[in-house]
RNA sequence: GGGCGCAUAGCUCAGUUGGUUAGAGCACCGCCCUUACAAGGCGGGUGUCGGGGGUUCGAGUCCCUCUGCGCCCACCA
């Protein structure tokens, strides 16, 4: 990013290039947690005297000192700052030219600003609503988590084949489940429609083992004949089936797991017989794994239960920050339309994906993948602490229960608002909770909820219109493919339901840096690097030219030897700027008239066109890469053909035409490094300009001649090459002379070589050199007379 | 199960719309203290371009197919 950021800037743009810390959220929560100790308990009124027990390095058995939510999202600010200062100082160490006078955090208050205003029109325009519904939930987090922070992961699990009762005493119908501890939930079972096995079974009831319940046998297309005994239990909620099923089926809820993750302590009235409650007794407030064990041991003991279990790995959705599977609980939250339930707007957003031009393009599948895939509206609401509070609260009722539909919005003008501190209008702290009163939404907006607006936070969209206007719709978003359902959607999804236009219109997408393995860096497997050291031991520029290397969206692993390269081509860069800059500068008006001196320069025309050209379509990599090839040749061969008489063996109008065409090569070859080594480009620049690179212009094919001819350039490196490998051949210095240089070749060659004869025989040290007509290139050689070994040095 | 990407020298990778004999760096070996650079320079070889088939005068490049690896997604009975 700060590559094509630094270019467009030398190309005379005015680059608006902002930074913000996405501080909010459970992250930071967790965080805290670790580093001092205490969990919050919003139920603890504010304690102004409290301190942190910890800082770093809390015992385990320390780690749950509760304390109120205003003392624990103070906490979260304190150990934010310093993280922060720590990221600040490493961006900075990076050369990054970020516009620091932009910095926003998404904490900070114009975030919660611009996040609780853009609700506030999503829920005006009918793009926010709430839903009292069955929800993904982490029992640990105790929140609600949205379809983007699920992933699936392969555990170990078991089939349990269980005996349900036919009413008419006709036998029992097997089934399988892995989750024999929701049994009790169980409101009906399903089998495909096209299964003759159980069709006769339809519309009949079955009794559950155990708890002796009575429910339906019910068809629907989704029950997959292949899996298991064919015939499924519908709980609620065992996974996102059972709530199609529940839904499209009419069912009833018998949900037992509750918000703690544990089954509920007191008998469900829906378990009638004597048997079952007793059942239901050994199972009560218990935890999932727990219940499971129990349950199956009255299985074994009934005899309901068939054989042993069958140990499968089977994937099952965990929040991906947690560590217990997803459990689905029946609770109201806010969501914001993404598609997921309407064709119409999910189409919109499918288009909106194909207007955004993305690099490299083939990141547009996972968009569409993504958007096609999606089941169901974007869940924002958090059950968290330390996030942009939802701006909203609700009416009371005259028994003090809230009326959820009754919404009591801020005037846009108060935002932020945090409803927990502040009233609405028309009411005072007094009405707080009472019957007749009010009540804050006690919920937190999702990160991306905020994150998915930093267009408009950075670009002031809440308090500077005129610089909105400017900057928005962006130019691009920068950042990495694992995002693109959350970040890049989420911001596709609110510029289009606020503006009805794209946030950006390039999105360049980059990879993740892998380990040295080619495993993606983690911290449970312990091979993070962090880049602190890699600085410190390599340079900015060299680790900077390594990150350049990975080609836009391709995984690149850290690997030290590139970064070696990156500081050999920094020394490099030094070595021959102060070679060239040694000759002082030209006389004025000194132009390259040799002939070779032009071609020279019209090869880096060649350079400086692919460079640009690789930049404005993204391609950092190839920018770097045309440039570098360029300048090692530079070095090895052009700076050593034209050494001598740059020093002036052949004449001051001879070396001025050297000397200037050296200046000029090594202007532009500095301009074109400055986006990738801005350090090393920087210093050298500074040796002989008053002001930075980063301020110079891009380079441009019009400063350079050319009108040099390009095909000369290769047959004199060819006779360079063979003349130095002859040498090496002979094990002789390079200094060594050659008495006879006899150079076959095809006219044209010949013609290319012939205008740089005199530097070629000062550059190898050649004594007689003859040209004669060849259909091929050929060299012939002869070293001078071998002097004494001794007599060398 | 669906989608995407990758597969080229021992390693990391270029190879831009098909076009001479497929390249670079690293690593390895040898030589050279040379006046910009010894934290350097010069030189050296190694390829069934993953397998098979096709289009073409011509394929690393385009098409089909298979294999392997990786990533993203998906409905946990």
């Amino acid at each position: 990013t700060d590559t094509i950021a630094r270019f467009q800037r030398m190309r005379g743009k005015m680059v608006f290039y902002p930074i913000g810390w996405d501080d909010n959220g459970l992250a930071t929560e967790r965080r805290v947690q670790n580093v001092t100790g205490v969990r919050c308990d919003p139920s603890l009124p504010f304690d102004p005297e409290f301190v942190a027990p910890y800082n770093g390095d809390v015992p385990k058995e320390h780690r749950a000192i509760p304390i109120s939510r205003p003392n624990f999202v103070s906490l979260c600010h304190d150990v934010i700052h310093d993280d922060e200062e720590v990221f600040e100082q490493l961006v900075r160490r990076l050369g990054i030219s970020i516009d620091w006078s932009l910095l926003y955090t998404t904490i900070g208050e114009r975030s919660q600003r611009t996040s609780q205003l853009a609700f506030l029109h999503n829920l005006a325009r009918g793009e926010a609503y709430q839903q009292d519904a069955p929800t993904l939930y982490d029992i640990d987090e105790r929140t609600a988590v949205a379809q983007a922070e699920m992933e699936d992961r392969e555990v170990p699990g078991a089939y349990h084949k269980i005996a349900f009762h036919r009413s008419d005493a006709s036998g029992d119908l097997l089934i399988d489940t892995t989750r024999p501890e929701l049994l009790a939930s169980c409101v009906a079972m399903v089998a495909h429609p096209d299964d003759p096995r159980y069709q006769p079974l339809f519309g009949t009831t079955v009794r559950t083992p155990l708890f002796e319940v009575e429910v339906p046998v019910l068809a629907h297309h989704l029950a997959d004949p292949e899996k298991g005994t064919g015939i499924a239990m519908i709980c609620t909620f065992g996974d996102t089936t059972d709530v199609t099923w529940w839904r499209e089926l009419n069912l009833p809820s018998r949900a037992l797991i509750g918000f703690d993750g544990r089954m509920a302590t007191e008998t469900p009235p829906w378990i009638t017989t004597p048997g079952g409650q007793t059942a239901y007794e050994h199972v009560a407030g218990l935890a999932p794994k727990q219940a499971q064990r129990k349950i199956v041991e009255l299985l074994t003991e009934s005899g309901e239960m068939l054989g042993e279990p069958r140990a499968i790995t089977h994937p099952v959705k965990f929040y991906e920050r947690g560590t217990r599977p997803l459990e689905i609980v029946a609770t109201r939250q806010w969501y914001i339309r993404n598609g997921g339930r309407d064709d119409d707007l999910r189409n919109a957003l499918l288009e909106r994906g194909k207007e955004l031009i993305w690099h490299p393009p083939y990141m547009f599948n996972r968009y569409q993948n993504w958007v096609g895939g999606l089941n169901g509206d974007w869940l924002i609401s958090r059950q968290r602490f330390f996030g942009v509070p939802i701006p909203l609260w609700y009416r009371l009722d005259s028994d003090g229960n809230p009326l959820h539909d009754e919404i009591l919005t801020p005037d846009e003008s108060k935002l932020p608002i945090d409803p927990s501190t502040s009233c609405p209008d028309g009411f005072t702290e007094d009405g707080r909770g009472k019957p007749g009163g009010f009540i804050g939404d006690p919920d937190v907006m999702d990160t991306w909820a905020t994150s998915s607006l930093t267009p408009h936070i950075a670009g002031g969209w809440v308090d500077d219109p005129e610089l909105f206007a400017r900057v928005f719709p962006m130019d691009m978003r920068p950042q990495a493919h694992d995002i693109i359902r959350t970040w890049l959607f989420g911001s596709i999804v609110r510029s289009h339901h606020e503006h009805g236009c794209l946030p950006w219109r390039h999105a360049a997408i980059s990879g993740w840096i892998l380990d040295p393995d080619r495993k993606k860096m983690s911290k449970s497997k312990g091979n993070v690097v962090t880049p602190i050291n890699l600085l410190e031991e390599f340079g900015t520029d060299a680790v900077r030219y390594w990150a350049a290397s990975g080609r836009p969206g391709v995984d690149t692993a850290f690997d030290a030897g590139q970064m070696k390269i990156g500081r050999k081509l920094g020394t490099k860069l030094l070595n021959a700027s102060k070679f060239v800059l040694g000759f002082g500068a030209p006389p004025t008006g000194a132009v390259p008239t040799a002939p070779i001196d032009r071609a020279m320069l019209a090869r880096l025309a060649d350079v400086v066109d692919e460079s640009t050209r690789a930049l404005d379509e993204f391609d950092y990599a190839r920018a770097l890469e045309r440039t570098e090839a360029f300048f090692w040749w530079f070095c090895d061969d052009y700076v050593e053909l034209v050494k001598g008489r740059a020093y002036g063996t052949q004449g001051d109008d001879a070396a001025h035409s050297a000397r200037a065409a050296l200046r000029q090569a090594l202007d532009t070859v500095l301009r074109l490094f400055a986006p990738f080594l801005p350090f090393v480009s920087d210093e050298v620049w500074s040796w002989w300009h008053d002001a930075s690179v980063h301020a110079a212009a891009w380079p441009a094919r019009s400063e350079l001649a050319t009108t040099g001819d390009i095909s000369l350039l290769a047959p004199v490196s060819d006779v360079i090459a063979a003349v130095r490998r002859a040498k090496t051949e002979a094990k002789l210095s390079q200094r060594a002379a050659v008495s006879e240089l006899v150079v076959n070749a095809p006219t044209v060659a010949l013609r290319a070589i012939e205008q740089c004869r005199t530097d070629l025989a000062e550059a190898g040290g050649i004594e007689t050199f003859t040209l004669s007509e060849a259909p091929t290139l050929e060299t012939f050689v002869r070293l001078a007379p071998s002097t004494d070994p001794a007599a060398s040095h």
